[in-house]
DNA sequence: TTGTAAATCGTAATGATTATTAATTAGAAT
DNA sequence: ATTCTAATTAATAATCATTACGATTTACAA
């Protein structure tokens, strides 16, 4: 996978191309799991001793504001995964032990399109959780 | 509503039946909202000005142990919401301005029983968000 | 090359949650 | 009813993820 929808983005919206961002970027290209803000940080301190927590976490909800990360709560953090490359809506089996994901191509929305036709959708969220076969 | 599922739960665990629990499920039997933690200490701190937080999140921590609330995460912070009285599983929509819900009585494990048999799912999170007729 | 808004750094603040220890209390046993 | 003991709570303080802020640096357009 590479980043190169995600740049796209960013220049569309007036981002700039920076050291950091690309770095940010070329972690999440490189790892189908989701991963934490933490684990970013530990990873870019290797490189950069310096580096600010304001840079990640700032960078990572811009990110998920364009579409170029996905971002859900697991165990009480915040985890986030490439998303921008994704061309079509689907789900996530996350494994609890290694953090592999595997694609859900089914959305239960389709089955409740006009159940609550009062009610206004805005999002949803559908996720199911366990081990992979590498992890049972 | 009432909490006499819940203190049968409580009693046959073992647990002591006190003032603060009682009002903590109290709060929670009079309302169909998901409320959090916060919401819990503020609203007893009327009556007990001395208040520990400890006992709301661990009274909180040990009731979804058991199975007495439902937890789920919504801005960032945990919400909580009865949930030993159901008698069916179902999933809900959570309105995202008033707190307020519905019950959804669709399961879309359903139609995924056997779709990954190689992967041992352990639960799964489906919550639609949105607004509800009194809101928009 | 230079000007300027954007991005980052370094650090501190915030806010929810968890941990600690001493004092209190519910419920069982006497 | 009284005593005993383990469970529970109060009153902090600590922790952890996340956010905020002023000072400095940098990307990039003119």
């Amino acid at each position: 996978m590479n980043t190169d929808k995600a740049w796209e983005i960013l220049k569309k919206e007036g981002f700039k191309k920076t050291d950091k961002r690309e770095q940010i970027l070329n972690i999440f290209s490189e790892t189908t799991k989701y991963i934490t803000a933490r684990d970013i940080l530990d990873i870019m301190m290797v490189e950069h001793p310096g580096m600010s927590y304001d840079t990640i976490y700032r960078n990572l909800s811009t990110f998920v504001e364009l579409g170029i990360l996905d971002e859900t709560e697991l165990t009480g953090e915040k985890n986030f995964r490439m998303h921008c490359e994704v061309d079509h809506h689907h789900h996530h089996f996350i494994c609890m032990s290694c953090g592999n994901i595997k694609e859900i191509h089914f959305c239960p929305m389709e089955m409740l399109q006009n159940a609550i036709p009062a009610y206004q959708i805005e999002s949803h969220k559908f996720e199911i959780y366990g081990k992979c076969p590498e992890c049972h």
